[in-house]
DNA sequence: TGATCCCGCCAACGT
DNA sequence: ACGTTGGCGGGATCA
């Protein structure tokens, strides 16, 4: 189902109905306009601006908290159907607060009044936040209803979803089953973001953003700019059509069971946002790119007013969510034209990857952020490794059913209560205790304002013997140094890790492995079909692949082209200002280098899988799965998953388990990511018999398992010489060249070499200031001024891994590094090094 | 007046 | 058939 064709459907019928109305809606809801008069009608008159400035003001003072809380603890929303019911008098009897406060007229009722800040989501995602710890601990797990907390919070369940959605994006919360979510905290929070990194980076969202800026530069100064863009556009459009949504390996399985309509849900949009950010040299991000990126490439120019307009409404939800999170802060950027509402991230940096650390381990080792990283991905591994991608192929049949059976299965496991549900240990009590007492959550969140910042230690340590449902069970060993792995962890991994790979039986499904980018993270794309063919990628990678299609390489050129132009300009001025290491450099290649690696590996795995499969209960517990349903996983998650709606999704997915252990740095073997593939708008399974072939360690072997159909669908394309694109990459990766560079084994893939000659043209943008907003309103805001420095908890070290974690400093500590994303980026574009404009920021 | 974004209808989905 | 999710956009608020 493409997104386009989702749409349809709802805003037509929507649509439809407006047309009648504005009234037979609003008397539909009668009842609740009612309410919405009550309230109006008495705030408006004597609320006005007072209480929402106080309140926000002072946020989160314990004070401020109880006010709101005490404003909110009116019943507004279970009264409010009760008022329907009773819609008159009654209706007023319910909501004494409005009565009242009409008769009070005084601060008190201003207080009282629930004004429409009070009302806020990022308000009501911060209650929601107190309500839990940012760093459960893994031992015990949390879980959300999402009644209770509507209830509790006095909220329509619909505003918790939204909540819930962006949470569930970052994966901080999993959904277990319907009403039912796992709450994690942030305690994957910093892999989540890598991997969102890692994709929006193959996503080239750098240059997407570059591009349209660039469009809108040039139809300030000309309107005639249009033919430019052209090029443009396809560039632009193509990867947000493609991904659908990221997941942490051991978080999938919401994915997999709940995606249904989600496609372009709040969910994918607010990974694509966060992308955004962490892509972004100066990391602010206006919402008026991020809706057109987000929109997508279709729109261009006929930008759909509504469509962007509601686009931007739904950023503004997720920002605030985002915000009360305290992962972005609203800013307003001024530049020639005007100021624009944006955002800035605020959360901590996200450094490119585990391996990349890895390669520049010795000067990484130095900076505590990147240790951290790296520890935590390494303990994370096990979970992470397996990355899946779901395309948009149609599952075949007898996969679906094989995968129906198998989450019928787990579904049973798990309906059994295995763990109680939060229960027992003193954190959980408390948590209970929040639920129960308002006042506690006060507490709760005065006091989660100020730790906010610090968590971020301790979500880092991550214990491998942390209960099997939280996580793979992988034995210590799994979790081996970082630059130590080789082949013979492959059969562990198997063990250990579990692998879903499911052989792509059908040429109709094509799995696509995705590449453990550089960062070594694993995730899963979901895919929508539908743009599959439409979308053209230019992607540095994709240069090495040996493809037949000839179009292939016609696009890209063209796409390369027009990024160098495009980004080159800004190059020059960011270059100046900081060079990103060389290290960087080699990082990206390695990290290239390193995601064939995994390919290979998983293709061994995938070798292992049939075994896998029938020891599939046996290793349930430390199993996981994915989402994709062809894997079998087991593990804790509840994954009811629809397969139906799987299939309608993803068609294939293929679950590569890889272990960071696994992958031993440099191998070589390109990897292909699903952006690539559409880019080159080939079939899927020709990919992924591309990537197979490539794999130069495991290949033979491997491929076949893999993709059965797909090899022999795309042998031909398999002829090409891995050879030279192997070599790229170790070039590459030994540094002897830029990761954008090639070299020229394969003719057709050549890529363009990206000299970066620089057009020196500054973008208006540059000359943007940003003036931070005023947080008055964000309670977060004041609260979170509390410096983190809160020490990670200690751990002791229990693998080899562990002693690279470093205690954070805060999350702001490494801010050098971030220089790395942005030369990974430009390495890997071959140009695009964002320069960081000279915003100002002024905060008010 | 433009920026925000709350609210809740109702379709898609799940059971 | 009914409950859960959540896309969507009207229109109220805020600045």
């Amino acid at each position: 189902r493409g997104s386009a064709p989702d749409r349809a459907p709802l805003p037509v019928a929507q649509e439809n109905r407006p047309a009648p109305p504005g009234t037979p809606r609003k008397q539909a809801a009668a009842s609740p306009s009612v309410l919405a008069e009550l309230q109006p009608g008495c705030q408006p008159l004597a609320t006005p601006p007072k209480p929402e400035d106080g309140l926000p003001a002072e946020p989160w003072t314990p004070t401020a908290n109880l006010k709101v809380l005490i404003s909110a603890a009116s019943p507004e929303i279970r009264s409010r159907e009760r008022r329907k019911e009773l819609s008159g008098a009654a209706g007023d009897g319910l909501q004494p607060r409005c009565c009242t406060q009409e008769h009070l007229f005084g601060d008190e009722y201003e207080k009282l009044q629930p004004s429409r800040k009070e009302k806020s989501l990022g308000l009501l995602c911060h209650k929601f936040l107190a309500r839990y710890p940012d760093y459960p601990s893994t031992a015990e797990n949390t879980y959300i209803c999402l009644d209770e907390v509507a209830e509790e919070l006095n909220v329509e369940r619909r505003r918790i979803y939204d909540i819930v959605n962006v949470l569930e994006s970052l994966h901080m919360v999993r959904r277990l089953a319907k009403n039912r979510y796992a709450w994690h905290g942030r305690r994957n929070l910093t892999k989540t973001l890598q991997t969102l990194k890692k994709v929006g980076e193959e996503n080239k969202y750098t240059q997407q953003i570059q591009m349209i800026k660039k469009r809108e530069y040039e139809h300030e100064f000309d309107l005639d700019g249009e033919r430019n863009e052209e090029m443009p556009r396809s560039f632009v459009s193509n990867e947000n059509s493609e991904m659908c949504f990221v997941e942490l390996p051991g978080m999938e399985f919401r994915a997999a069971s709940v995606n249904s309509r989600k496609d372009k849900s709040l969910r994918v949009m607010s990974q694509k946002f966060v992308m955004l950010f962490l892509v972004s040299t100066p990391q602010i991000v206006s919402l008026e790119v991020a809706a057109k990126i987000l929109i997508g490439e279709d729109q261009l120019e006929d930008l759909d007013k509504s469509k962007f307009k509601t686009k931007i409404r739904r950023l503004y939800d997720i920002a605030n969510v985002l915000s009360s999170l305290e992962l972005i802060k609203k800013v307003h950027v001024t530049e020639e034209r005007g100021r624009k509402p944006a955002f800035k991230w605020t959360g901590p940096e996200v450094l490119p990857s585990i391996q990349d650390a890895k390669l520049e381990t010795t000067s990484a080792t130095s900076i505590p952020h990147v240790s951290e990283c790296i520890a935590s991905r390494e303990q994370c591994s096990k979970n992470l490794f397996p990355s899946s991608v779901k395309q948009n192929f149609t599952r075949h049949p007898s996969l679906i059913k094989l995968v129906k059976s198998i989450e019928n299965d787990r579904r049973k496991i798990q309906s059994a209560p295995a763990s109680p549900v939060k229960i027992s240990t003193t954190g959980t009590d408390q948590n209970l205790s929040t639920y129960t007492s308002k006042m506690s959550q006060l507490a709760a969140i005065a006091q989660h304002q100020l730790e906010g910042p610090s968590k971020k230690a301790k979500g880092m340590k991550m214990k491998l013997p942390r209960s099997t449902l939280e996580n793979n069970p992988s034995s210590p060993e799994v979790a081996p140094k970082p630059e130590t792995h080789t082949a013979a962890p492959s059969q562990k991994s198997v063990l250990t890790q579990p692998l879903g790979v499911l052989p792509l039986s059908h040429s109709s499904v094509s799995p696509v492995i995705l590449p453990q980018t550089h960062s070594g993270v694993s995730y899963a794309i979901y895919l929508h079909p539908s743009q599959a063919h439409t979308v053209t990628t230019y992607s540095p990678s994709f240069t090495l692949q040996p493809l037949p299609c000839a179009n292939v390489t016609g696009i890209k050129s063209i796409n390369s082209k027009v990024l160098n132009e495009i980004t080159t300009k800004e190059v020059d001025n960011h270059i100046a200002e900081d060079d990103p290491p060389k290290s960087l450099i080699s990082m990206q290649s390695e990290s290239s280098s390193q995601r064939c690696l995994k390919r290979s590996q998983a293709l061994q795995e995938n070798n292992l899988i049939k075994k896998y499969r029938s020891d599939e209960e046996s290793l349930d517990t430390s199993v996981s799965f994915f989402p994709s349903g062809y894997l079998i996983p087991l593990t804790q998650c509840t994954h009811h998953g629809n397969k139906a709606s799987l299939s309608n999704k993803e068609k294939a997915g293929i679950c590569l388990l890889q272990h960071s252990s696994f992958s031993s740095p440099p191998a070589g073997v390109i990897p292909v990511t699903a952006t690539e593939l559409k880019a080159v708008n080939i079939p899927a399974f020709h990919i992924t018999s591309l990537n197979i072939m490539l794999s130069p360690t495991s290949i033979a072997a491997a491929a076949p398992v893999l993709s059965n159909s797909c090899l022999t669908s795309s042998n031909t394309s398999s002829a090409q010489n891995p050879n030279s694109s192997v070599l790229n990459f170790t070039v590459q990766h030994v540094g002897l060249i830029p990761a954008g560079m090639q070299v020229p084994a394969n003719p057709v893939l050549q890529h363009v070499p990206i000299s970066p000659k620089a057009e020196n043209s500054n973008h208006s943008s540059e000359n943007t200031n940003l003036q931070e907003e005023k947080v008055s309103k964000n309670i977060a805001t004041s609260l979170t001024t509390c410096p983190p420095s809160v020490p990670k908890e200690p751990e002791e070290p229990q693998t080899t891994t562990e002693m690279f974690f470093r205690t954070p400093g805060g999350p702001n500590t490494v801010s050098t590094l971030s220089a790395n994303s942005d030369g990974t980026d430009r390495t890997s574009q071959g140009t695009l090094y964002i320069p960081q404009r000279k915003l100002e920021v002024s905060e008010d």
